[in-house]
DNA sequence: TCAAAAGTGTTCGCTATACACCCATGG
DNA sequence: CCATGGGTGTATAGCGAACACTTTTGA
């Protein structure tokens, strides 16, 4: 299947055989402190122009999937090298309907406080799981299998931290495995949980979210985290 | 980015962007009722005639990665309707030195008893991982994200019973696990914990693989376990 | 009669869970 | 002074890990 160029003639790349278009699209989360959300965009091109979507665009040929995530992302939220994860590729025939695209799905956990407004004129704009608008194509699917794969990874890496700040109190890392979850714990059992893990590092600081009692800052200790797992330990809840 | 036929001319099919090929490759998982092992097939055309490879093929234009991937896996091992499940997709811009070529990945469960020799003429043999051949193109890589996804996703579904015959006994599932996550279990307390779990169906049947004490035999109860999933179980080691 | 493998039971320690309690703050 | 939220301690049940015991069978 040799890649038959012939580019003098209108500059068209031709194949013995169809090939389909591919592309990468970016599920990206972020946290509020009390709930999950994520980052759509509102088409300014045809077909479903307005309509929201997930960021996402072509994979130039010289690139790899994984590097043209992080350039939509890039562009889409001015963040540069962010936690991203490929989850899925999607690639029902009809999925769109120009032409055969394929598209290679990854999600990208940000901390909605450093995402400023990208390049891009299009509107970009947070949702929460439970305000969804109606999306093109079957980027409601990606969407709910980004979601599913999140909760899996949860397990076995400490990606929530990648969503919270650098500092962050125990009951908004419990309020983020909550919404991630959708479970609810005990707030003494997580707190005292998390103390014996030994993979959070109280700050001297103190925070007062709520008006009332003052909360310790806490940041997580990654050397510490590694050692562990090298013991055989797992991120549970 | 449309799709500018042009068949008249050669029968060529031109766009306007250069576009990839793009393939599904199959790490295809078998049980012997001691050690994990993959099938590999030997090449028979260029480029890298003659090395081991893992079976795979080009999409075609109007079926999606899954049926690709069953296709295959029909063609490879005369099964149908094997479990088969997307782990990665696999774009570095230079994997395949002819042209870019990214491969959408699956991995495949099947009951080793069951596999006949496949329509294709070329030879195929299992390997164990302690004694893989050098492979073609980046499928080492592709082995390996292949049996680390297998061995996160085995704790959320019990995919292992898919590589077993309908009929096991409990030291037989015992060395599955133990052949998948590489680990030792105390064999009482395996026993035990299956027993307990009520997943498993003992048969009125025994076997004697060791010349020994007969072993009952078991089957997998998915309703049961279902069940149980329901109730915010999940299946761990 | 001895070794190997299957099946069952028991004990112990850890941890998840369910709580009680105290402190600080704002209204 | 009381409602709210933060931080710490404690009792209990259940499960996992370690291991003893019995039975069956082939050599």
């Amino acid at each position: 299947m040799e890649d038959l160029n012939n580019k003098a003639d209108k500059q068209l790349y031709c194949y013995k055989y169809p090939h389909p278009s591919v592309t990468a699209d970016c599920v990206i989360f972020g946290f509020d402190g009390y709930k999950l959300k994520v980052l759509l965009i509102k088409r300014d091109v045809n077909p479903y122009k307005g309509s929201w979507a997930l960021p996402g665009g072509f994979i130039k040929i010289d690139e790899s999937a994984e590097e043209g995530a992080l350039r939509e992302l890039r562009e889409e939220t001015g963040l540069e090298g962010a936690y991203i994860r490929q989850f899925h590729t999607f690639s029902a025939p009809n999925r769109d309907p120009r032409e055969r695209v394929i598209t290679i799905a990854y999600y990208a956990l940000v901390k909605m406080q450093e995402v400023k407004g990208g390049d891009d004129a299009a509107e970009a704009r947070w949702f929460a799981f439970d305000e969804l608008p109606q999306l093109v194509f079957d980027h409601d699917q990606i969407l709910r299998k980004a979601e599913q794969s999140l909760r899996q990874q949860i397990h076995f890496e400490p990606i929530g931290f990648e969503l919270l700040p650098k500092q962050f109190t125990i009951k908004e890392l419990q309020n983020l495995y909550e919404a991630i979850l959708d479970v609810r714990f005990d707030r003494r059992n997580f707190y005292n949980k998390m103390k014996r893990l030994e993979m959070l590092e109280q700050m001297k600081e103190t925070v007062n979210p709520s008006q009332k009692k003052e909360a310790f800052l806490f940041r997580f200790n990654r050397e510490k985290y590694e050692e562990l797992k090298q013991k055989g330990f797992r991120l549970e809840f």
